[in-house]
DNA sequence: CGTATCTCCTGCAAGC
DNA sequence: TGCTTGCAGGAGATAC
């Protein structure tokens, strides 16, 4: 399930493959993802890629005319490169050829993803709503910080995990990276947002930045449906303290990792170091 | 407005 | 073995 660190990867994996080449074949053999594919991503055909930015886990390719189309990977979505001859598989919904070694794959059996689209300056509606980027990669700076999160907490009744989670505090952060930053944090998830305190959030924001950091630097972790931008199995996988680890020991004090629904998500913490 | 719940989809695993 | 059921989850939609 791709989140903020797996569309990172998925970008630097892709880009030396088809930045300034020419995209000249467009093929959509399932247009039904999340939404309709625009009928305007036919008309890429011709026109060349020049630059690639990702925004929250949504990738923006730009291309000469300063069009853009936007990829979002949903939850099992997965981009690649390939040869024109590989066999196409099962799921691989969109094809975008630039020559006979270079085609760009995209696959998702759920197709929970998307593929959106933008005139020259604008940005895609879904957009609108995002919060800051909790790591400055392609700005020199961000608004997210511990101080941030701490101002817009205040008075929130919400669970500090479903907190992280919503895309108007901060972008990027999925269950997998919610549940590590917070335990890392020493935060309990269900701790009401608005009673964790300012100290607290400091060190949240530190360890939703060094999770995120650590996970581009090993290329992306993954459950089972990513795929590196070169095609790459993408189970490098951090490693997790808590995800997954029902019932085994605590990594640091050796107490049953627990688990709980929050929000109908799947929740690991440690009972003894979060609180 | 904030908060909670529902929804899309398919593959996989568990249970009978 | 073969069925049914439930679960995984990003984030928009909907309901209160």
């Amino acid at each position: 399930m791709p989140e903020l660190p797996e569309v990172e990867t998925t970008l630097r994996g892709i880009e030396p493959h088809i930045i300034n080449k020419k995209l000249e074949k467009v093929l959509i053999h399932n247009a039904k993802l999340r939404w309709p594919i625009p009928k305007q991503v036919k008309k890429l055909e011709g026109k060349t890629v020049v630059k690639l930015m990702r925004r929250a886990k949504y990738l923006q390719v730009f291309f000469d005319d300063g069009q853009s189309a936007v990829w979002h990977l949903g939850m099992s979505g997965s981009l690649r490169i390939c040869s024109a001859f590989e066999e196409r598989k099962k799921h691989d919904h969109v094809e975008w050829q630039f020559d006979q070694d270079t085609v760009l794959r995209y696959h998702d059996p759920r197709r929970f993803g998307a593929l959106l689209w933008a005139n020259l300056g604008e940005e895609p509606e879904q957009f609108d709503n995002l919060g800051p980027e909790p790591l400055p990669i392609y700005q020199e700076t961000t608004e997210f910080s511990g101080e941030w999160l701490f101002e817009r907490s205040r008075k929130k009744t919400s669970p500090i995990k479903t907190f992280i989670m919503d895309n108007k505090n901060v972008v990027g952060v999925g269950n997998i990276y919610a549940n590590e930053s917070l335990f890392h944090a020493g935060i309990k998830p269900n701790k009401p947002a608005g009673r964790v305190s300012k100290q607290k959030y400091m060190q949240l924001a530190e360890c939703i930045q060094d999770v995120l950091a650590k996970a581009i630097k090993q290329g992306g972790s993954t459950l089972r449906d990513f795929v590196g931008g070169d095609g790459q199995p993408g189970y490098f996988q951090q490693e997790l303290f808590v995800y997954g680890r029902t019932g085994e020991p605590c990594k640091v004090c050796g107490s049953k990792i627990k688990e709980e629904k929050i929000g109908q998500r799947s929740t690991f913490y440690c009972g003894r170091c979060q609180r």
